[in-house]
DNA sequence: CTGTTAGCGCTTTCAG
DNA sequence: CTGAAAGCGCTAACAG
């Protein structure tokens, strides 16, 4: 910088002014500034970073902490989104992966703590509560795809809503009798698509028949044989909609033990968009998507949005459902941003769309084709074992 | 730190010298010790790294640059690997995506050589050639899963000798007509596996039939479709080994209609080690893993070897092939280290290791069931379309 | 054995 | 409208 300042003699002040475009410094010539320019091209003269950090006392880094990398397309993607919205802040962003190790997890404090992260994402690979490390109580925190008891802001998807839509699909195709197998009883999403599947069907004035839905483990197996049992009973629903693409793909399956070709004789809808399966599936499947990237963008726009408290905001007006924008989310569209009185925590969800493919159809009106274990089918085929016809894209 | 220096009623340096445990300051006495420490514990006091960086001109922070994030295990297992031996070693990584945007790129070097990183780790989701930013001319930089060919230090995966393994455990198992299923014939990979399947059979005294490789595109569908042409041959192989997870789950498939048991009258082996397909395919595949955390950990042990050279070394005795250990990678079978003088460039190449599961047994002596699309075949059954029974786990 | 001191490269008041 | 100067928190000579 000092010989930016000589090239273009001016002082060094000036130089920081003009690579910075300070507002304060709007008085300079556009001759100063045009010297300046030039003599930081000359000298390819780059800014330390490290040296504006310790003098701002800030590192224009946000620190992402994961549970896990896992391999499902839920870390990449979000990461992807966070990356994203943060680079066009200035930002850089560092993810620390923890998995579910305290060591880890405690360096990766001390890290944030030393480094001068500006603002943390706590994030973890499957929704579920969180206990935020208490040494993060000052800083500017949002949840990603967690919670906690702690008033952090919080982006979640609209599992509820991506619930009901994924019902009300079916709805309006003519289903009246609808399947649903659900994921592990424990999660949080379980919950939430619980009740999305019993509002879609209240609102269509369905009777809720609860021997209708099954708890699945989010398995393909699971979905098989929930499947199974669906169709096996005397008065089976002619569609069933699964809480992952892969449970889906096991009723895929079961249907096509059954000899019920998908969608005409049973209309299938997957969750999670996890497109390994529901794409290249055949036919390819119906699901709703879960809005990871979006997701990312969000958490960093709460970041970097005006009002950075520490904790979530009492600042605008407390309690209700406002369907306001999330900062600049362009195209994002979030289900609910709600900020509640009570905990003093604002969560934001981010909508699951549905996303339309081959698997629904209306019901049909010929009789169902009751096939016990038709001839051929994977289970009782000429092989004496069971055998596993995988994935095949067309 | 003036704060800790006070309480502990001694300089500032040697508040420095204590937490950095300073080899030059061995003559401190442990009480003045102590007492540092003891301060530092009280007012909670952590380093400024930022300041340390400007003082110092690092950052211990070491770039990766990836291509892609992608939703297969490689980047993340990749990653992981990356931070565990960077953390370790006092390191922190940032990782960078370009999505094979120019612009991306652009700013992901620029934040290198801004924020003073150390060194950096360029790295693509599958095998292939990049060219290196002229920028990082001068910086500690490895070359992961990718190579170029400016002399950088490299770490590959072994594909020749993991080709090499796979068709040798089939070999083992007394097979002599071994169909090989390559990858896409343009990607690096294929023509190290197509060599390391030469070798094997050389070894092994077996003719290479060219009739039994064929080119695949890496896609169940793909694999699927060869093994097929492979089985309908007026003599089919006996076995068949791809050079993908998935186009071993075809194969399966092409056996299942083909009323061929696996691993009775066929055997197959995949290639990844994706476990999503080969571990619960039924039954479980065997196959050869790709080392990428290990070739993470090799990437860092690259950078944090005492030799921090920015190209490649004519360090080491040149030319040759020497099965030295690379740094400290205690457990990482490195298959090969290699100095070409002719590039002055080292690549490194990680072992990829066989994993033995079930789909491999000694060829049939039983006469071969060749049932052209038998009854119930997914293909031609009830349902007037391709159907597909997609992966079951058992 | 410990303390003093001079910066690392930058920002930012405050004078001019 | 621009320049001088005082540090941000730390390390590393060098002095004592």
């Amino acid at each position: 910088m000092a010989q930016v300042a000589r090239l273009a003699e001016v002082s060094i002040a000036t130089v920081s002014f003009v690579v910075n475009d300070d507002p304060k410094a709007k008085t300079l010539t556009q001759a100063t500034r045009d010297r300046v320019l030039e003599a930081v091209r000359m000298l390819d003269y780059r800014p330390n970073l490290q040296a504006r950090g310790l003098r701002t006392q800030r590192s224009h880094s946000i620190a992402v902490l994961t549970d896990h990398l896992t391999a499902v397309p839920f870390a990449n993607s979000t990461i992807r989104g966070v990356q994203e919205r943060a680079w066009a802040g200035g930002y850089l962003v560092t993810t620390m992966t923890t998995d579910d190790n305290a060591e880890l997890a405690a360096h990766a404090v001390e890290m944030v703590l030393a480094r001068q992260f500006d603002a943390v994402i706590v994030t973890t690979a499957y929704t579920h509560e969180v206990t935020v490390p208490s040494e993060f109580a000052a800083m500017p925190l949002v949840l990603l795809n967690c919670f906690s008891g702690d008033g952090y802001r919080t982006v979640l998807p609209g599992e509820r809503a991506g619930a009901r839509s994924a019902a009300k699909v079916l709805i309006d195709a003519g289903h009246t009798r609808i399947g649903f197998i659900n994921g592990l009883r424990t999660t949080w999403a379980a919950g939430e698509r619980r009740l999305g599947y019993r509002d879609a069907l209240r609102e269509a004035g369905l009777e809720y028949d609860r021997t209708l839905v099954r708890s699945g483990t989010y398995e393909t197996d699971s979905g098989y044989r929930h499947a199974m049992a669906l169709l096996d009973r005397a008065d089976p629903p002619t569609a069933i909609m699964c809480a992952s693409d892969r449970m889906a793909v096991g009723a895929y399956y079961a249907a096509y033990q059954r000899g019920l070709r998908i969608p005409e004789d049973l209309s299938v809808v997957g969750y999670d968009n996890h497109t390994e399966f529901s794409e290249h599936a055949v036919p390819a499947m119906t699901t709703v998507s879960l809005p990871y990237y979006e997701m990312g963008l969000a958490a960093v726009d709460l970041l970097l949005a005006p009002e950075r408290a520490g904790k979530g905001g009492a600042a605008a007006g407390a309690g209700g459902t406002a369907g306001a924008a999330t900062g600049a989310a362009g195209g994002t569209r979030v289900v609910a941003s709600t900020t509640s009185g009570a905990t003093g925590s604002h969560v934001t969800e981010i909508a699951c769309e549905p996303v339309i493919r081959q698997s629904v159809a209306a019901p049909s009106s010929r009789p169902r084709a009751r096939v016990q274990h038709p001839v051929g089918s994977p289970i009782d085929a000429p092989a004496p074992r069971e055998r596993v016809p995988l994935e095949v894209t067309s």
